[in-house]
RNA sequence: GAAGGUAUAGCUCAGUUGGUUAGAGUACUUGCUUGACAUGCAAGGGGUCGGUGGUUCAAGUCCACCUAUCUUCACCA
């Protein structure tokens, strides 16, 4: 029966072995099980982009805890796995590596860009979920997807139909984030601000009708040869004698109007701005608002826009097929293909020589950058697909207001609903190649667009064949968001669908509660008409040891491979679980996985102990008839330790439920349980032998499958190795309180004798008497029982050689004795040798104005009339009690002091 | 500009619905080759819980203000 187990564990050994084992018995494999209640998480998709970094681990290990709990609870559980094509980042990386080979995407062209983003998704999706096994995680493989896959892209499609039917996704000419270096729009959640050194550069125009120079100031002169207007406030008193007159436009002299608008505020600068409504997000609403033209003076590439660029427009508008807002584009002329950087240079000189430049005022702002590539956004009047936000956002806020998805924390509730609240219409086309192609066609005859979840080769309109698919692609999110039902079949009626869905927990971090969770939670309300899961789970960022940020430029990003491989995969696990509150960030280092390595090393060491003391034909866990005093203490703290466990792991307080682990294995477990067993396991009484071996089995076994959600691999390991009934801790049966094992009272007594044993033990070091130096022990206490029957405790605990026991401590001769004392003994140890009078005189002063002290407190509170009235009865009743303790303790403490002479 | 987080031992952090004497890991001091484990055992020192006020019989915990620090969102002519 009993195996060897080495003196080190060794994670090395057992990882990957193990979790073969799980694999082929198939038990991450959900099975729709129609009589047992489900429990669903789908996993946030790690991008495709590189490999997993600590947060994944985080994000992950967190929801392996939760999925191993709620199995062994009896749940039917899926936990689906997937990964994210996320379209931007993978094609910048993508076109990245083509740059080293000196090729572009238009040099290969679509279908072989995309060949190779396939090529590019099986290389590095495939090493993710690689990652992802090594981590431990219970993922039903069987069911993986990818936001790309067909399923995904079917999704997609149904969804954009339906979407386009309800006139909830429109295309049009709007302000949109323009990335010119990946050359695509992006949302407004994609744009990160970041402070940079710029200027104003303050201007004058003339008035036409005046003569007079309006002051005006801007961080973006090179913008102003599309200025259409300039704007005041119409209240502005130093201005109301301008009211529909006209400035003439510095270097173009052409004549725009002033208008009057309230985005003109009078308390900034000079009240004055300029208005050019195709480059700015403001300024094109305040172009919307006065009728004004927009000019489009920049190429979409970042370059001021030329002749051919204007013949282009100018024919598409002549040709009638131009939608509302269509720009016009300017011929620059002589700044016609400059950079927006070069251009700004040559417009400021040549706005210094005509002697229209103020003043330049140096200053900071934040200026917009692509959170991809973080080369400045322009702000750009382009034709892309929007979707109305505002219908979407309704019941998506009232179901979270409704507390039908629950944050946790619940301070993310107002993140959420301050984000759905502020959003305007998303864009979501984006001009890019990888991602779900937009499924709109347009009729190159008639100008039709027609919408459709299949190719479409014929004009429903003028019967043309001439049709072409609009080449965009559709931002990542947009299949993010349809991640938890996709999924499961959706928009079929799938077995899955039916069962897994809504899914219950979903785990991620606070920085994509905009980006992702937010239209998780409208899409699946306007698609499936639920809300896609009852509980956000939030955790914090995974910081470095100085509590920086992990990034790959600061170098500082630690991969949870080489840790796994340093520490092993559950002392990584224990030590993202254990730092770790909801919400909250937490810094990782190296010393803590030590810690945690260091405890599983503890756990195996226990078991191997438990293992070396195992009988011949030792039966599978239980709990023996004929219980000792030490097997009824810990059989009551374990029963309270699963009570607890089990009440924070439902109120995801994961990191609590794992620091009581800790204690119960480490404190309780091996420095108190474990040494008290050696008694009765070497000595001669069989039936002994057998009782204490039987509980250090039942204890450990069921210890092993709380601890299991948190370490799988060393859990599941020992836990094979020990006499076991069943296939594997995994899917063996959470253990639940058990009010028969919890005996209060023999609990309280245990108590006394571990006081009295830590007593000793600490007057002993104090004097430093080695362990090796044995002594007698007499000791006076009301629990005669009690402490003769503990005497073998104290011989192996705390060094005595032998104890006598009496209530009256007129038959001890307590002379040259050192005494200890706890609230129902005092211990005399006779050391006549090694004491010092003076220095035993001064320690117990010291613990008797501690005890009274505390008293004095106690007697404070259990004279207050407020107090007695109104605190509950237990709280009364502990102080009482505590009263009595203290004022026992004191008497003693007393005596002994009297006894010193 | 708006909202929010955090502040507890030298360091990193727990502390559940307010209720015994505020805990752990680590570091430090001292003593131990204890028949599971030196990745260990035993003992110890170390905290006016950021500040000020308030609510309460009772505040590390709740409220207000202040200070420090971090984050998100928004804006910037």
């Amino acid at each position: 029966m009993s195996k060897e187990l080495e003196k080190l564990y060794d994670p090395k050994n057992v990882e990957d072995r193990i979790y073969k084992s799980w694999l082929d018995g198939k038990y991450f494999h959900a099975k729709c099980e129609a009589d047992k209640p489900t429990y669903t998480i789908v996993i946030p998709p790690p991008n495709i982009t590189g490999q997993l970094h600590m947060g994944h681990a985080l994000d992950n290990t967190l929801q392996d805890i939760l999925i191993r709990y709620k199995r062994m609870a009896g749940f039917d559980t899926l936990w689906l796995p997937g990964t994210d094509h996320a379209s931007i980042a993978t094609e910048a990386k993508i076109v990245e590596a083509m740059r080293k080979e000196g090729i572009s995407k238009e040099d290969i062209g679509r279908e072989a860009f995309l060949e190779r983003a396939w090529d590019w998704k099986k290389q590095y999706g495939g090493r993710i979920i690689e990652q992802l096994k090594k981590l431990g995680s219970s993922c039903d493989w069987d069911r993986e997807r990818f936001t790309l896959d067909e399923g995904c892209n079917k999704a997609v499609n149904e969804v954009f139909c339906r979407l386009y039917e309800k006139d909830l996704i429109y295309r049009g000419n709007r302000m949109v984030n323009w990335c010119p270096c990946c050359n695509t729009s992006i949302s407004d959640a994609e744009v990160e601000y970041e402070e940079k050194d710029g200027h104003f550069w303050h201007l004058l125009y003339t008035v036409m009708e005046t003569g007079e120079k309006l002051e005006l100031a801007t961080t973006r002169p090179e913008t102003m040869l599309g200025d259409t207007a300039v704007a005041i406030n119409a209240e502005d008193e130093r201005y109301k004698h301008l009211h529909g007159c006209h400035v003439i436009l510095p270097l173009l002299n052409k004549e725009i109007p002033i208008v009057c608008d309230e985005h003109a505020d009078m308390t900034k600068g000079t009240g004055v701005v300029k208005i050019t409504p195709a480059h700015d997000p403001n300024d094109f609403e305040v172009g919307q608002r006065n009728s004004l033209p927009i000019v489009r003076t920049f190429t979409y590439d970042g370059h001021l826009t030329g002749a051919a660029d204007k013949a282009i427009a100018d024919e598409l508008i002549a040709s009638g097929r131009a939608a509302e807002n269509e720009p016009e584009v300017l011929d620059c002329g002589k700044y016609a293909g400059m950079t927006t950087m070069q251009a700004r240079k040559a417009i400021l000189e040549d706005l210094e020589a005509g002697g229209y430049l103020k003043e330049v005022e140096p200053r900071k702002h934040e200026v917009g950058t692509c959170y991809r590539c973080h080369n400045t956004i322009e702000p750009m009047i382009s034709k892309q697909w929007f979707v109305r936000m505002l219908p979407l956002a309704k019941p998506a806020i009232e179901a979270v207001e409704k507390g039908e998805t629950k944050f946790v924390p619940d301070r993310f509730t107002k993140v959420y609903l301050n984000w759905m609240n502020g959003t305007r219409d998303w864009c979501i086309s984006r001009q890019l190649w990888w991602g779900h192609r937009i499924p709109a066609w347009y009729c190159e005859d008639c100008g039709e667009t027609v919408v459709s979840k299949t190719d479409v080769d014929v004009c429903p309109k003028c019967g043309g064949k001439h049709l072409s698919q609009d080449p965009d692609t559709l931002d990542t999110w947009f299949s993010s968001a349809l991640w938890p039902f996709s999924t499961l079949g959706w928009p079929e009626n799938t077995e899955d669908l039916k069962h897994y869905y809504p899914t219950n927990t979903l785990v991620t971090g606070y920085d994509i509660i905009g980006f992702w969770v937010s239209r998780m939670i409208f899409s699946a309300l306007e698609y499936t008409g639920q809300v896609p899961f009852d509980t956000v789970l939030i955790h914090g960022l995974v910081r470095d040891a100085q509590g920086r940020k992990m990034s790959k430029s600061l170098g500082n990003g630690i991969d949870p491979l080489e840790i796994i491989d340093k520490y092993g995969a559950d002392a990584l696990r224990f030590t993202l679980a254990t730092g770790n509150s909801p919400g909250n960030d937490m810094r990782f280092s190296d010393e803590k996985v030590e810690a945690s390595r260091n405890f599983a090393n503890k756990l195996w060491n226990a078991a191997r102990f438990v293992l070396m003391n195992l009988g011949e034909d030792e039966p599978v866990p239980h709990i023996p008839e004929k219980l000792a005093l030490e097997d009824k203490w810990i059989l009551t703290k374990f029963n309270i330790l699963v009570k607890e466990v089990t009440y924070n792991l439902e109120k995801f307080e994961l990191g609590v439920a794992v620091q009581k682990l800790y204690e119960f294995i480490w404190d309780i477990l091996c420095d108190w349980y474990i040494e008290i067993c050696k008694i009765r396991l070497s000595s001669e009484d069989i039936e002994l032998k057998k009782t204490a071996r039987a509980v250090l089995v039942y204890v450990m076994s069921n210890t092993l499958k709380l601890l299991h959600p948190f370490m799988p691999f060393i859990t599941e390991e020992i836990w094979q190795t020990l006499p076991h009934s069943g296939e594997a801790v995994m899917i063996s049966q959470w253990p639940v309180f058990d009010e028969k094992y919890v005996f209060t009272a023999d609990e309280e007594k245990m108590e006394h004798i571990m006081t009295a044993v830590r007593a000793v033990r600490n007057r002993r070091a104090e004097m430093n008497v080695p362990p090796s130096k044995k002594a007698h022990l007499n000791v006076v206490t009301k629990e005669t029982e009690l402490f003769s029957d503990g005497t073998k405790y104290f011989v192996r605990l705390a060094s005595a050689s032998s104890l006598a026991v009496s209530a009256d401590e007129s038959v001890f001769d307590l002379n040259g004795c050192v005494s200890v004392v706890t609230d129902v003994a005092t211990i005399y140890i006779p050391m006549a040798e090694l004491v010092d009078f003076e220095a035993e005189r001064k320690r117990i002063n010291k613990e008797l104005e501690e005890v009274e002290k505390k008293l004095a407190q106690i007697n404070g509170k259990l004279s207050n009339e407020g107090f007695l009235a109104k605190a509950p009865a237990q709280v009364i009743e502990e102080q009482k009690a505590n009263q009595i303790k203290l004022n026992e303790k004191a008497k003693l403490l007393k005596e002994s002091l009297a006894k010193l002479g």
